[in-house]
DNA sequence: GTGGTCTAGACCACA
DNA sequence: GTGGTCTAGACCACA
């Protein structure tokens, strides 16, 4: 079962957070290609938040090409394909980037500790497959 | 004199640039406790950006603690605090990088890429100071 | 000024609708670069609809890179930029024809008649610039 | 027997795949005025469908002039005649093909791109009858 | 004033 | 039952 959370009280948009749980359980293999996801009013009264904020979530998911959405069936996880151009891929990486090491910037952790709390996240990620 | 810059069509909202440099600025001893710093229309004139914006900017450090408004004569450095705790500084790290992480994480780039790409970055940002 | 019409009873959702006019009005030049689009609030009082449907046209173009939001300033005409990677610009030509070619199999035109009313309307539109 | 298939992944809701499929079939002759079709329920089982789906596209046909139903004995190739006046199956061509432009103007091809990826198709359309 | 998010609730299309 | 669209209206973030 696709078990998410999300803090409704955050920065975070709600939609975007399903976004990010979304992505995550497919990067992760939690959820594979062709698994169906939970019915937008199904997860809609789990997370205590309204259908069309769900609905908002899964509908850019498949403009991503992470989702696959079939009329009256539901919406299922799609082949993983390449979307965007390799410039746009680039733009995406640079401009998240941008923003996470402007928030940051006023925390003062030196390039060192920055780089090994990075270097850590990534390798538990990778572990998690 | 202060001189910052903005960048208005960047991701990262203009007021929060204007905090970010300020911040910096005092961190850096550009700008010493007690300095006065230029009103929220020259600033916001030599920025070409709405007053509103720069009066947002300031309010907020103020409230942070990092300026002081001295009513009828204008707004100071303050009296340099510790604004955020250990632990506060290591939530808001955490959260700006798994926004990141998130927003990343279906772009199918590599941990090395990743890495190397904030390397190159955190050394530039460090050769700026 | 920028002036377009939906028909609120026709079969394509009122957002495609406008999404396809403003796609329109850049590809023939109507719309420059950095040209500012009405505001959410003014288009959706001019077509009459509810300014959430304007938002979500706007939205998908920024995410498809046509336009570009400038939070509290308004949404202006993006740079031209390749978004998709050339498999995905295919795959999406490849679905447009599909439901074309079976939307109109019933109809009985000769591929002939297809073709030259297709030539013929490429050919007003590549004028129209 | 009365043979078709379809896509349920495709672009085309299912129960429109099943009235192209079974217009066609009139309209070549391999269903003659007076035929039998399948029942619904058989239909849905050889199509692994929603028997609802199967239904509906009946209905339509049926609404169309296309099938008639004998209340009790099933569902007949309905007397020939013509369903579309000439000016409502020009005005369905061009509604297709409007949205067609409308969708691909974007994706950056040219007008040659277009013809020929069209005429193509309309080859192997035409050589599969 | 400008865009962005969210709720509540309706109605439609499809299977 | 499933997703998709739309309205009405609220409230927030930003300039």
């Amino acid at each position: 079962m696709f078990e998410i959370k999300v803090s409704p009280g955050g920065n975070r948009p709600i939609y975007l957070q399903i976004m990010d749980r979304v992505r995550q359980a497919a990067a992760r293999g939690k959820l594979a290609v062709g698994d169906p996801l939970p019915s937008v009013r199904q997860l809609a009264e789990q997370l205590v938040v309204n259908h069309n904020t769900v609905a908002k979530a899964y509908a850019e998911l498949v403009r991503d090409g992470v989702l696959e959405s079939q009329h009256g069936r539901g919406v299922f996880v799609a082949k993983r394909r390449q979307v965007f151009s390799a410039a746009e891929r680039k733009r995406r990486f640079d401009d998240a980037l941008d923003v996470f090491l402007s928030e940051i910037v006023s925390l003062d952790f030196t390039s060192d500790q920055i780089q090994d709390a990075m270097a850590k996240r990534l390798v538990k990620m990778t572990a998690a497959r």
